[in-house]
DNA sequence: TCTTTTAATATGTATAGACATAATAGAAGA
DNA sequence: TCTTCTATTATGTCTATACATATTAAAAGA
C-alpha cells in the first residue's frame, strides 16, 4: 500500500494513498479501510499521523467513520462537477484574444418589479447596465447587469467606457457567493442585432445573482451565441 | 472572538470563527489572522488544536500560510460554481414528475472515427443508444449516447426498455471522473421531431464523457429545449 | 429464550514536547 | 553601501499519552 514519494509528509502518503484507491474503484463504498491501528503499522507512524490522514479524507466526504466499527468508503453524491465560469475578459485574454467592451446603456434608477426589489430592495436605487463583449473586435456576447446600489455606492461615479462592469466589480467586491442559472433562449431582436446574429438564434444564457455578507450585490444576464461559447465542467465524483 | 456553541469542538470552534469573518467580508484578502500562539492564548488550548483548524482552513483554500509571516487571508480563485448535474430520472421524481423512458435506437458495432476511437479504442466494440427522456408523459429531451463495451461487457445483455441507460451505468459503474460542456444549439429535424418542438429551437446540450479509473466508459449528449430545462449552480467563491 | 448489563473497541479530541524547514530581520563583514 | 551570514520566528510534522464517546459483542440475569 505505501508509495515511494519521498517529498510527501507521511500523512499525506497515507490519504493519497488511500484516495487513489477509492478513486480507481480499487475500494468501492461500503468497503472498510484499515483501521487506525492497522495503518499505523503499515506507515509505521503514530495514531496521530494516521488520523489526520483518515480524518481530512472524512471531512472531504470520500469516507465515513463509524466509532467500534471502522471507517468505510462513503457513497458518492449524486453527479455534480465544478462549473468553471471566468471572468469573461480574463478567459478571453489567457486564450490570447484582444478584448472590448461596448456600453450600450446606462441608467441610475429606483428599483421597480419583485426582481429588482429583492436586489435594492422596494425603492431601493439600482443601476442598469448593458453592453457589449467584445473578442478581437467580434461580438462574443451580450450583457444586461442591476447593480445595487446600497451595497456598491462608489460605482455610481464609474462610467464603464471600455471597462467592463464584471471586471470592475470583481476589483471592488472581493469574496462573494453567487447563484447561477444556465439555459438556452433565442436571441431576441435587440440582442440579434448587436451580435450580428439572426433573430431566435440559439444562444446559451447565463444568470448569476451575487451576494456579499448575505446583502444582493447584483444580478446579471449574459447572453452567448451557441457558437461561440461553452461552459466546461471539470471533473467530478459521481452518483447518488 | 470566540462562540458559545458548546457543542463543537474547539478546533472546529477556531474555524468556524475564522471561516465566518472571512465570508462575510471581515477579514479582507491578505489580512493576517492571528498567529498560533495568538489563537492559543484566545482559545485557551493547545498549538496543535490550532493547528488543526488553521491548516484544515489551508486545505479547503480560505488561508494561505508562510513560515515566519504567518497565516493570510487567500485570494480567492477566479469565480467557479459547483453545478448540479444529476441523474434525471433521480430530479425529476425529486421534483414530483413521472419519469419515462423511450429507447429509439440501439446497435452494437466497432468504432469509426476519432471521436469513437477515443471511447472504445481503434475497431474496439461500442454501444450506442438513443432515447427520449420524459416528465409527466411529454418529452422533455433527447440523449445519444455510446458506451464502451471493453468497460462495461456486461451492458450487451441489456436492453433498456423503460430503464434509462444513465441510470442503469449509475448502478453499474461505482465512482468515476466526468468532463461536462454545455452548450446552445437549434434542434435539428430528427430531434425537433422526437421532442414535439419545431426545427431550430432553442436548446442546451448537455455533452459528458465519462472514466472510470481512466478508462474510458461513455460519451453523452443529451438535448434539451430551452423551456424546459436549466443547469443551476449552488454558492461559490470567487475572483482571480 | 429473551432482555439487560457490562466490557471491549475504534474513533474523536486534546495535550505537551520535539525537531524540521522556510523566510526574514538584523548583524557582521567586505 | 552592499553583500553575506546568522539568529529568530512561525509554521509543518510527528510522537506518546490521555480521556471521552459511540457502538457492539458478549456475559449475566430473569
Amino acid at each position: 500500500m505505501a508509495d515511494s514519494n519521498d517529498t510527501l509528509s507521511v500523512s499525506e502518503r497515507i490519504r493519497l494513498d488511500i484516495e487513489r484507491q477509492i478513486l480507481s474503484g480499487g475500494l468501492k463504498p461500503d468497503d472498510r479501510i484499515p483501521l487506525e491501528r492497522e495503518l499505523m503499522e503499515i506507515y509505521d507512524c503514530s495514531r496521530m499521523t494516521v488520523n489526520k490522514a483518515v480524518s481530512e479524507l472524512a471531512s472531504r466526504g470520500l469516507i465515513v467513520r463509524r466509532k467500534r466499527a471502522g471507517s468505510f468508503v462513503a457513497h458518492p453524491p449524486s453527479d455534480s462537477t465544478i462549473l468553471d465560469i471566468p471572468d469573461i475578459r480574463l478567459d478571453l485574454e489567457r486564450k490570447g484574444h484582444t478584448y472590448g467592451y461596448e456600453l450600450l446603456h446606462r441608467s441610475v434608477r429606483t428599483a421597480k418589479g419583485p426582481e429588482e426589489g429583492a436586489l435594492a430592495g422596494k425603492g431601493g436605487r439600482l443601476i442598469e447596465l448593458r453592453g457589449i463583449h467584445r473578442a478581437d473586435g467580434q461580438p462574443f456576447g451580450h450583457e444586461r447587469r442591476l447593480v445595487s446600489l446600497a451595497a456598491v455606492p462608489e460605482i455610481e461615479h464609474e462610467d464603464f467606457a471600455g471597462t467592463p462592469p464584471g471586471t470592475w466589480l470583481l476589483g471592488h467586491v472581493p469574496w462573494s457567493q453567487a447563484e447561477h442559472r444556465i439555459f438556452a433562449v433565442g436571441a431576441d431582436v435587440g440582442i440579434a442585432a448587436h451580435l450580428e446574429i439572426s433573430e431566435g438564434t440559439p444562444c446559451l444564457m447565463l444568470e448569476r445573482r451575487t451576494w456579499l455578507n448575505g446583502v444582493p450585490v447584483t444580478h446579471v444576464w449574459q447572453t452567448f451565441p451557441g457558437d461561440r461559447h461553452s461552459f466546461i465542467g471539470a471533473l467530478t465524483r459521481r452518483q447518488a
